[in-house]
This record gives C-alpha cells, sequence and structure tokens, in this order.
DNA sequence: AATACTTAGTGTAATTCGTACACTTTCAAA
DNA sequence: TTTGAAAGTGTACGAATTACACTAAGTATT
C-alpha cells in the first residue's frame, strides 16, 4: 500500500491559506473581505476571504502571517487556525472556476486550504499599508449570506469556534484597544456570542475575574455619563490562567 | 501580488492524512499505531500514526476515510478533523528523512499533513482484515512519550481536542459496546479525561441527561455484584440537543 | 434654565449546579 | 463461612447563574 506514494507523486494538490480577519467597531462584529475583478452574478459571489497559495519555502505559519501583512501591514497578529477545507471538487461554482482560469497557471489542480481566523483592532489596520492588489473592506458578520468558493462555509466554521474559543480564553481583547469601558466590552461580547447580556451580571464576573485595571481616565464629549477606562491586566491573566481557571463564559 | 501564483506552480506541497485512532479497552485510554520497517534508534522512534498521501482525485475525507478503512476494515466510524500540521522543515529527524528517501519518489517535497482523530470499538477491530503492509497496534495513550515526525505533537493536540469535545458532545459513546454499565462508562470518560470521578456525581448527572436507556440484562459471572446493563438513546440525545444543551462535563 | 435623552453604574434574592462524602448489596473465589 | 470487589444509593454545603429596576451624569434641545 505505500507503493502507491511512489506511483502518484505527479501533481500533487496545491495548498493554499485564508484568513477570516475579525474586527469590531464597537457596534458589530467585522470580518475584512477582498473584492475580485471580473464579472460576477452578484456582490456576495465576488467577495472572498483573503487568501493565497503557500510557496515552496514556506511553512503554514509563515505563509499565513505573510498573507496578513500584505493585506493589513500588520505583523504578530492573532491567529487560530480552523482548519483545512476542501478537496477535488471544493470549487464548484462555475464563476469561480472562470476566475481561476484568468490567473493560476494549473486552474485545474485541487487546492487545498488551511483556513485561520484572525482578531485585529481595526484602529490600527491601515487600508493604504496594503500591498494587495485588491480592495478591501470591512462587512458586518451578520450580513454576509454567501461568499466565493467555500469561503461561506469556512467563515461559519470561523465564527463557531470564535464563540466556543472565547468562552475559555479571553481573547476578544485582540480586537480592542487598549483602553475601553465596560460598556464597549460587554458589546464586543455580544457581537461575538451573537445574543444580549445582563449588564450588572456581566459587570460582576468581568470584576471577580479581576483581569481589568481601571484607568483614571473617563469618556468625554459623550451625550450621557461618562464612562470610566479599564486596560486588561495581562499579568493577572496569567496568573488565573496558572490556577486552572478556563470560565469566560458570560 | 496575484502574479506569484502563475510563476510558482512546479513543485507543490504533498498533502498527506494521518489518523489519531483511539479505542477503549475498559481500563485505559488506548491509540493504533503502525510499526515501521528500518533501523531506528528505539522502539518510540519506529511507531508512528497511521497515514498516507492523499490522491489526485479524492478529496480529504475520502482520503482519511480511505486510510481507515485499509487499516481498520472499518467504514463510517467517527472522525473529526485536528487541523493541519507542518511545513517546510516539520520533518526534523533524521532517521524519518532516511526512512522517507526510502519510500518515496520526492523524498525532500514538503508534506503537509492534515490529521484526524477517530473513536472506534476496539472489539470491531480486526487487525487480520487490514491490507496495510505494516503491523498495527493499540498502545496506552499514556505511556506514549515520542512518535515519528511530528506525531506526538498531533497526538497530543487530538487527545486535548477530544478532552475538550467529550464535555460538550457525548462521542465517547463511540468507544463503547452497544451495552455497557455505569462503571464502563465512567472508566471511558476517566481514561479519557486523565483524572478519576465521583461515582454519585457522576450517577446523578448521566441519569438526570436521561441519554441511556436501561435494558433488561446484569453482568453474569463477575466476582462482584452484576450491573446493569444500560445502551445509549440516540433519539433522547437529539430531542437534548434541540433545546440547546450542550453541558457533558464530569 | 428646564427638560429630554442616553448610557453608566449599582445589589439582592431565588435557583441551579458542583462537590464532597460512606454504607449496604450481591456476586465469585477461597 | 468468610473475604474481596465492584454495584448501587442520598444529603448537605457552597458556588455560580439568572432575573430584575432604579439613580447618576453627561449632552442636546427648547
Amino acid at each position: 500500500m505505500r507503493r502507491k506514494e511512489i506511483i502518484r507523486p505527479d501533481l500533487n494538490p496545491n495548498v493554499s491559506v485564508d484568513c477570516v480577519i475579525f474586527g469590531f467597531d464597537f457596534q458589530q462584529l467585522k470580518v475584512l473581505l477582498i473584492e475580485r475583478e471580473g464579472d460576477f452574478p452578484d456582490e456576495k459571489s465576488r467577495l472572498a476571504l483573503p487568501g493565497n497559495l503557500i510557496y515552496d519555502d514556506e511553512n503554514l505559519n509563515m505563509a499565513v502571517n505573510r498573507v496578513l501583512k500584505e493585506l493589513t501591514g500588520l505583523d504578530n497578529i492573532f491567529l487560530k487556525q480552523i482548519g483545512a477545507f476542501g478537496g477535488v471538487d471544493r470549487i464548484s461554482k462555475e464563476t469561480d472556476k472562470e476566475w481561476l482560469r484568468s490567473i493560476r497557471a494549473h486552474p485545474d489542480a485541487r487546492v487545498i486550504t488551511v483556513a485561520y481566523y484572525s482578531l485585529v483592532r481595526i484602529s490600527d489596520y491601515l487600508p493604504a499599508a496594503s500591498s494587495f492588489a485588491v480592495t478591501a473592506n470591512w462587512y458586518n458578520v451578520d450580513e454576509i449570506k454567501d461568499l466565493a468558493f467555500d469561503h461561506y462555509t469556512i467563515l461559519k466554521t470561523g465564527l463557531n469556534q470564535l464563540r466556543r474559543e472565547i468562552s475559555f480564553r479571553p481573547i476578544g481583547f485582540n480586537l480592542m484597544p487598549e483602553k475601553f469601558t465596560l460598556g464597549q466590552l460587554q458589546r464586543m461580547y455580544e457581537a461575538i456570542l451573537g445574543r444580549s447580556l445582563d449588564k450588572r451580571n456581566f459587570r460582576r464576573k468581568i470584576m471577580k475575574i479581576n483581569i481589568l485595571s481601571a484607568t483614571d481616565e473617563k469618556e468625554y464629549d459623550v451625550p450621557h455619563k461618562p464612562a470610566q477606562y479599564f486596560k486588561f491586566n495581562e499579568a493577572n491573566y496569567k496568573s488565573l490562567v496558572e490556577t486552572g481557571f478556563d470560565n469566560f463564559s458570560f
């Protein structure tokens, strides 16, 4: 059986990385999508996750970090693998096939993609810094109904994993600026979880966990009682982890 | 940037699937490993996860199901993807490189592997039915300290994912025979979670969840009070899922 | 200056869930 | 008859979860 490896090395599958880049604008959960050139039946199907084939001298981490750097100008951003998708008939949409014929040497080769999700501060993202030859924009996650290839499946899978992960680890802080109010933090959790939370219960739990430090700054110029700003306390979180604590469900 | 896709299609990475096949012998959690031929410094490094390159006309699911069928003779067994591993220097152990030179046409090509874990009833596994040209055996998971390539990392990652998943979904029943005692079920949870559980608390919760049906059969010929046999009640579990229930932590 | 609007900020009570803990029963083996 | 081994069973305490409503402090409007 192992001999089959010897007689079938010729046309190996291509491997790409695709990235679900989440952001948060203090209102809704956003995803960064690229708009492809060409004729597409509707806007949805011309939108795709940013991604690219991986180079021969790269490993997976290098490839996904390169794609992110090219697109957002950012290094060292939070990344987690969603998984590998696809195979021989992953690309079934006819317009996608045509598009691939226009840009790839071997358009019929199977492409297996390894997908990641990442969490970025929208304010850090500089569209102008992008070296991507395509336009990229933020879209509300809950308004996306379809995407190119199987990217909608990847988006949904990534969102489900994010929802699960965030109740074990406070990874949502990667979406927030350094200083934030408790109201903003709660809206971030609500945007990711897709449901509203009780303000008092949320505050009691986050303060009890003790991973926030109050600053002496407040909001100003807001047409309501100004809120206090807090920071994420990395050191407190680390010592919390060492106790085995992993309950961040709200 | 997209143009790079055109000028770099020549040596694409190979993609393999590897499988962490878990079993349970009513005492400990087991994993099915293959023993490679050749000279290796010790027994550990000659042991590897079963796996193979994927064919050009297969997708990932077909490939992993094929590998499982070839090795175990079993179809339709529980499978969950762990993720994609590796890249250009995934294979760093010298003995592994030598072994690959002996069996592959392009031993230096990068291999990215997509790993899965599966849960099988040990009693269903028929070693004789295997068409693999290598010997395969069950090993106690907690006695494995190292494996070929990066397979030990894959095993640990898979075990961690299994531990997390089993507290949301009762997937452990895939390891059990149709009829089992509550003691056997508890030992299965203990083997996966790696810690002992309180008998009364375990029983109270599993009975409250109401996903077991009592049979009218009992153990016999056992040197202690014979235990009642239970079955997993799929229908009850399905209606439970519809309520949104997903707390299977013990 | 008064009013309206908006979000910040705060406590309590009821319920459910998690956890710790010990003795009797029933079989086979000695 | 005794011994050993696992089955089977209930209670009490503390922690966590949930539901719920009013006052405070700003800006904007009139």
